[in-house]
DNA sequence: CAAAGACTGTCGAGAACTCGACACAAATGC
DNA sequence: GCATTTGTGTCGAGTTCTCGACAGTCTTTG
């Protein structure tokens, strides 16, 4: 039975010529993964990796006293777990789906086979690894340096990048978790830019009206991020509609 | 002519197996860096990894308006530029070394040769990656949460680790610029630390006198690291004292 | 030795954010 | 339909850190 055609797919998928994509494909599981599912914690054996179609994946860096701060996103640009398909590791973060989110699922040992075979498969797993790291390093930054306000806005931004709408489900609250501030904080925050018209929000419901003003506000490390990922990961060379 | 024993040994070289170890051994250069050497600037092509036998490399994540925070620290447990073993690329940072630094230089064609030829090599590569990875995720959260006091803390306590002294030579300036805060602000916390008796300082120099209590005031993040690396990379399985 | 430069000490106003508290509103479950 | 849970709004005191300013001190250099 064939699944609809998707509107987007993952990137680093459809970037893989035809014969590398050949060594993945059959192994390849088309999962939906709900809001608030728990990927990976930290310690846990990385098994799996995902690609996601849409959505949003957060790898979050777990404290002692239970914070867990969001240190890098993972969306159709990128994978989770790919670092497993060089050798078994233990997950440093937890990975929690932040958007609904259509992926990609594979084994790691079959990753891994794929990985052996292929230096395209190789390549795009270094390259990924090199753009995630940035992405990490330009949040250590971000968070030593920026107001609330602005990463509250790279963050809208980088979930619109990844996702197929306007309207974003997220509680205030989550967000302060992933931020690493206080509720009230962001409550204050969110206030100011929906009376500046750049979102609209209810009840656990964020909507982007203005991306043109969200970026405005944002601080540099959105695009510098965004930026890195064109850099270093190929485009679509083929658009592969079918699960 | 032979050099003199090296008290301390960069670990991810000496933890090689012989075989191992003679791919790079002939290309190792020693090298003498002093403090405020640039290495890397973002964008520059990664053409030469250095280990750290002792000494402190930072790696600064760059703003656009001039501002440079450290993401991350490379000492004797690890290496810079190790990635460019795996494929050529661009520094992502800027690298600089912080501490006067002897550390062992190799081309990084010949790096990627020896990659190419040792699991071992590969291995080894790999898990630093992973290391380095997780100290920047830990550096996110830790920006986020912690106050400036425990990030000094962390701080000491990690360039105390890399360098054989009890004596770091920085300016509270530099740090300030490091820890992404203002100057007057690392004036007022080195104070209240020297007046606990936990650090000594003058004039662009600082004095550990008390690991204990640096451990005290500062955050967990020194300590995850630090298991981080111990977990990940092996411990010496030879002592290569000359260069 | 004098001058310049680099580093530190201190002050104070103000902004950003914390932290606890409580009221209220919307969603959910029975 | 009612009770419970969950998410939001707001308030206010308090803390941390910013940011600019300026004085003082140590070091280097000519």
């Amino acid at each position: 039975m064939q699944r609809p055609l998707l509107s987007v797919q993952n990137r680093l998928l459809s970037a893989l010529p035809p014969d590398d994509y050949r060594l993945v494909a059959p192994h390849l599981t088309q999962v939906d993964l709900e809001r608030g599912r728990l990927l990976y914690e930290p310690g846990d054996r990385v098994d799996t990796a995902y690609f996601p179609h849409d959505g949003v994946i957060s790898l979050m860096t777990l404290m002692e006293n239970g914070a867990a701060i969001e240190s890098a996103t993972i969306g159709r640009e990128g994978a989770l777990g790919l670092m497993g398909a060089v050798s078994p590791r233990q997950s440093l973060s937890r990975a929690i789906v932040q958007t609904p989110t259509r992926a990609a699922r594979i084994g790691a040992s079959q990753l891994h086979e794929a990985w052996e075979k292929s230096a395209k498969i190789r390549v795009m797993v270094d390259m990924h690894t090199e753009a995630l790291f940035g992405h990490a390093v330009q949040s250590v930054a971000c968070n030593a340096l920026h107001s609330v306000e602005a990463r509250f806005c790279r963050w809208l931004l980088t979930c619109h990048d990844r996702i197929t709408s306007d309207t974003v489900a997220l509680t205030q609250e989550f967000l302060a978790d992933m931020l690493g501030v206080q509720r009230t904080t962001v409550t204050a925050v969110a206030r100011t830019l929906q009376e500046k018209g750049y979102i609209r929000y209810r009840r656990g419901v964020v909507d982007i009206i203005s991306r043109e003003g969200l970026e405005a506000v944002s601080c540099e490390c959105y695009e510098v991020v965004r930026r890195n990922y064109e850099r270093l990961l190929p485009q679509p060379s083929v658009d592969r509609a079918r699960g």
